[in-house]
DNA sequence: CACGCGGCCGCAAGCGTTTGCAAGCGGACC
DNA sequence: GGTCCGCTTGCAAACGCTTGCGGCCGCGTG
């Protein structure tokens, strides 16, 4: 267990060549160039001092860091958290590790943290923060960066995502709740600035229209962003046309949240009075009272999906662009029921 | 808005001195080395090129690199996302930024991040993952690497921490229960390898001496890990002795919701038949049924003050050490209520 | 007037890698 | 036997910054 620093002059030495020569045997792709005799020489050389390349000085020369930028609206979003992990485990695997930031929604603030980030040297992007159209993200485009998308995407097709189709989630919401035997639905959507507010309301429409149910003008609202308090303000608003609605479908858990407390404070019951289901099954709200019934996909898998396409992308910055889309399925819980008699 | 890259020597140009100069010009620390009148011409120089230095030359030469390496067990328990945003918030304040890494409570897996960081050369630690006694934190100590603690601290006080004053909480805990009534109390507690653990069950004990109480051994039992599973087990047991218990004092929100699933099995209520409090406070658990009684405190803070520990500590690695506790508070929601009658 | 000293700045040597270039060295081929 | 070519390897120049050292200049002092 060496404490000096031992670097790649050293191994050069103990092996007898050129740290040249060391260098290109120590990396899996020059060492084609070596003698595979010496190349076996530099490596156990390597093994026994210890060796770890410097990653600070091969940046320098390469001008890559084996580093990705995370970008996340806010990580005490509970959303957000399963999916840094399968972005952290993905990229971990293989060498790579990941620069957290959060940028609070606030373009000012992402655009500090990107420079930060791209000044160190990052090799690439991973960006939960994608508004439908994004100066960063044109400026991003245009020097060839490797961006890739999770959770939310833009409305060009420009940029590699992960993502769960968000359309079909609100579909499987409104299918649900017409099954129950409801007429008069609800939606309390997100910003429409965002891809999931404008492609959970889509959804919701042609649930509408395929459950062959008319649409309330009236009782389409938008949140301004994905917090209770939104949610509790635009659902107070939606209480009030009458007739009342007797089912809201959310575009969002936290959206959800808000209704709850707007209906404890009309004095309405969840389910009795209105059905609730809300969008992306965060952690936890199964614990909440009553369980909301939701629109679940593994928040983990789409963080490991954009970190395979983050590295893909690194590894060549020409391939063609994927978009995956998780399929969601809806998990039902308890703040769905029939509507009330009369409803 | 140039495109390629401007470096040091481009400003030096500019500004008609040797990039040595310029250099000095820029660093804050030795300005005062170079004339008043160069320096502002270098400094504008940088500004109308818009150079930004690259950290990663400057960290191959200083050894430094403005990082600070984040050690989590889990970032998906909600405990820590508002740690890590107090300890990013303040970080980003001050130029540095924020290496995140997850250990799943596996000492490999934790010394391979630990690795990972440092040959990236961050300048220090902070780690929410100290046992009480940790190999990792031995040889880290006597490498003289700046290393904070967040959260658990560890048995000696070789390392500055931040976190909350334990005893005190549980104490809180059990003089709330005393006062509504309550003579059998049980602690439900964490590891004993862990810091938070014993730390809580001593405030219990001593909560229930100053209360006048007699601790069952019977009535104490501690958990393997920080998890809803474990709280079940232990809860299981716990609710098996007799004369039962009419409330339990839990070392952790978790392990708290695990007690809920327990009692609902066994057929008993909350807070009729037992009551529970917590300890974290954590996000959303003012959402679950019932809503929990726990000992709080900021998690934001204890962030943010660990991130000003690191950096006083990067300055000076012989400053003093310093271990500052936060005062939790009790906030009683409705986990908690008299005993029942012959309770 | 000589000397010393302090303020300012240029010089160049790194920090630890990677990599284009070229040289040495056999072997193959004519 | 000479030429050419391919395989290895050494050489040295980067990458963009920091920093010890020393030089230059002007001024104060003895």
């Amino acid at each position: 267990m060496p404490r000096e620093r031992v670097t790649l002059r050293d191994v050069a030495r103990l092996a007898g060549v050129h740290p040249g020569t060391a260098s290109r045997a120590l990396n899996a792709a020059t060492r084609s160039l070596v003698n595979s005799e010496t190349a076996q020489r530099v490596l156990e050389a390597a093994l026994t001092l210890d060796f770890r390349p410097n990653p600070v000085a091969r940046s320098l020369k390469t001008r890559r860091s084996d580093t990705v930028g995370v970008l996340i609206p806010d990580l005490t979003n509970p959303l957000f958290p399963p999916i840094v992990r399968g972005i952290e485990d993905h990229l971990a695997a293989r060498g790579y590790v990941a620069l957290i930031g959060n940028t609070d929604n606030d373009d000012q603030r992402e655009m500090r943290v990107f420079e930060g980030m791209r000044s160190r040297q990052v090799d690439g992007f991973i960006l939960a923060t994608a508004r439908r159209r994004h100066p960063l993200l044109l400026r991003a485009a245009e020097d060839e960066l490797a961006v890739v998308l999770v959770n939310r995407v833009v409305d060009s097709h420009a940029f590699p995502s992960a993502s769960v189709d968000d359309a079909r989630g609100s579909g499987l919401a409104v299918a649900h709740l017409a099954g129950l035997g409801h007429r008069r639905l609800a939606h309390l959507g997100g910003p429409q600035a965002l891809s999931t507010g404008v492609g959970r309301y889509q959804g919701f429409l042609a649930g509408m229209e395929t459950a062959g149910l008319e649409v309330d003008p009236a009782l389409v609202a938008f949140a301004d962003g994905f917090s209770q308090q939104e949610g509790a303000r635009r659902c107070r608003d939606l209480l009030r046309v009458s007739p009342r609605c007797t089912a809201v479908v959310v575009a969002n858990d936290l959206l959800a949240l808000g209704c709850y407390a707007a209906l404890a404070e009309a004095g309405l019951r969840c389910p009795e009075d209105v059905s609730i289901v809300g969008f992306n099954d965060m952690p936890f709200i199964d614990r909440v009272h009553p369980p909301l019934t939701s629109v679940a996909f593994s928040h983990y898998r789409i963080g490991a999906e954009a970190a395979r396409l983050v590295l893909e992308r690194i590894a060549d910055r020409h391939a063609p662009v994927t978009a995956t889309f998780l399929q969601p399925e809806l998990v039902v819980r308890q703040s769905t029921a029939p509507p009330p008699r009369g409803g």
